[in-house]
DNA sequence: TATTAGCACTCGGGTACGTAGAGTGCTAAC
DNA sequence: GTTAGCACTCTACGTACCCGAGTGCTAATA
């Protein structure tokens, strides 16, 4: 469809647009290296260009920037994945030479290191806690009528509530409860927790336990109310201030506002997904990010789970580098947490 | 010093400001009812005011605005506390009402409240964990060579922290080594846990356990690893973008990055300090908030543990509205946490 | 004597205008 | 097929201008 010249033209454009964020005019790139072409010529390639819809125009004499059929173009065809620096690959790394032992903490620095080597807003979805396994049950006692519920799950991940207890109740019988949920709840996914423990744990308790109801009730509304919005990490947040595309005060409003609402996490990042996908302006579903172009990736977290990261920035953003840096940090954060959970 | 009239005028200019965001000038002043004085009368105490320091003008032929000396004053003497209007008062309680069981939860209400009553963002500091007080230690091993290591608070608070164990341990010395440490530890502050730890809670552990030196060291250093700003929440981190008065993006950015910073969190929030206190501007410890005024107030969490509350909005800030609001809520915060922890 | 009316002056913000610079499209020459 | 040349367009920027709201000062007034 289109001739070598219009793609290296396209490619350099749009390459230098992302780079300057100001339009590219002919005579601008015709005293690039790899053009070796006349500004007339470029003109006249440029305004094919436009015709098929890749490049605009910012008014009737300006120079051109790509459109979003234009970006969408660079990207699925255009995109010569560079390697990155050596250095960046090092300050990436760094990451796991710390030797943390939380899932957690790993996921919150790769977020941080994330948004200080793109300078863009970073968003990282931890694996999808209810799918965790409970390793141990307990519950304990605070006051005379209250008392908290832990959960402790193959992870290490800790959950814990209050709950009320009715008053004047046994310690005994606490105890009690504790060993039959232990003995019947350890080894289910926190997903299936509430089925189990309508079905039969319910029915042990009953027969071990003679007030059981308020106690139970109490503590299984405690239990099944999730804490939202745990593993979600943020890189970088303000971000979006540095970056000359945006100057709206009123769309930066509403962009921040998304991105932080919980809500709209899974619109921003495809939970199931695996893979790489790259989502240019108004391809992505929240119009206050129409102006905005997201990278997300997923990553293996041990155990059948998975991730993903999430790279917010302006559609003018440097794919190049975004989809290098997340490739080599999917992968070894993949690598790093298999390695910690090696030993379950 | 000042006259009765100055005191008028400065007061009215000063409420007429923060109400409209624009310099006052000495005609718009004398149509309000409450001034009776011709302009011209108003431009010579205006003129005064400015000569003592009180008043500013923007610029040679502008009206006058509050000089960072003129809030104080204001602030100082001439802030007459109008009760909040009633709506308001419900909407503040509507907190209380939903019966939430946990402090962090009742905060991070309150912060998300506050924000919504007020336009501005607020910051509140839970009580300090460090004085809470162990309720009960255990450890739960997760491979074969992590164990997470779990604390529960009299106030139910849960600190969790995973740890390496060595390898080819007996389960039971796990066992033996959380008996010894929850008889020796259970109402220690977690200020104090490491003073006990290393003093006679380690000998013990060296009768009873072989292989003890491993095993503590590692604990020691993951119960000791506090998880910073654990309990800073905030309200409304974007209503700064809502403020009139910050239109440089480089402002903004440098003060949204101080707020969120962990760091920055005790100049802000003087976390000794008693009462209600306001900081105009430059009485601000942090240039970045110099064009700020910061309204702290500290609260009684229970058990003689504080927290504190603060405001955090442009000079030109509704005082009187925050301080009757923060009054009200620390008031009834306090009541409400105590009631919470009354069983204890 | 304290207050006020009147007046000349100042400054920011909006509008109009002119120019320089970078860009375009088109045509004709290479 | 490519390019040089040219007329045209639009933005950015600077100057000029005026309007309105404000001030300070002086002189008149209650």
């Amino acid at each position: 469809m289109l001739t070598k010249r219009q793609l290296l033209i396209l490619k350099v454009t749009v390459d230098d647009y992302i780079q300057s964020a100001q339009p590219v005019g002919s005579n601008q790139l015709s005293k690039k290296p790899e053009i070796p072409f006349s500004p007339a010529t470029i003109r006249n390639e440029m305004a094919e260009l436009e015709r098929i819809g890749f490049l605009e125009k910012t008014h009737t004499s300006s120079g051109r920037i790509p459109s979003q059929k234009g970006y969408r173009y660079y990207v699925d065809y255009l995109l010569t994945p560079r390697p990155l620096p050596k250095e960046d690959i090092v300050q990436l790394r760094s990451i796991f030479e710390e030797r943390l032992t939380e899932t957690e903490e790993v996921i919150k620095r790769s977020a941080m290191m994330l948004s200080e080597l793109t300078n863009y807003t970073s968003i990282l979805l931890g694996p999808d806690v209810r799918r965790h396994i409970v390793k141990k049950l307990s519950i304990v006692p605070l006051t005379s009528d209250t008392a908290v519920a832990i959960i402790v799950t193959d992870t290490g991940h800790v959950e814990n509530r209050i709950f009320p207890i009715p008053l004047g109740l046994d310690p005994s019988d606490i105890e009690k409860m504790t060993n039959i949920l232990n003995e019947r709840l350890v080894g289910v996914s926190l997903n299936n927790l509430h089925l189990r423990l309508e079905q039969e744990t319910l029915t042990v308790l009953k027969q071990h336990l003679e007030r059981y109801g308020e106690l139970f009730h109490t503590f299984r509304q405690a239990v099944l109310s999730p804490h939202e919005d745990e593993n979600v990490y943020y890189g970088g947040k303000l971000n979006i201030l540095k970056q000359p595309d945006f100057h709206d005060l009123q769309k930066i409003r509403n962009l921040m506002d998304v991105m932080e609402e919980a809500k709209h996490i899974p619109m921003i990042l495809p939970v199931g997904s695996q893979g790489l996908h790259i989502r240019i302006g108004s391809e992505n579903t929240l119009t206050a990010m129409e102006d905005c172009s997201v990278i997300t990736v997923s990553y293996d977290a041990g155990e059948e789970q998975t991730g993903s990261i999430a790279i917010i920035g302006p559609k003018r953003m440097d794919y190049k580098r975004i989809v290098s840096i997340l490739d080599l940090l999917s992968g070894d954060l993949s690598k790093e947490l298999n390695r910690m959970f090696k030993g379950t």
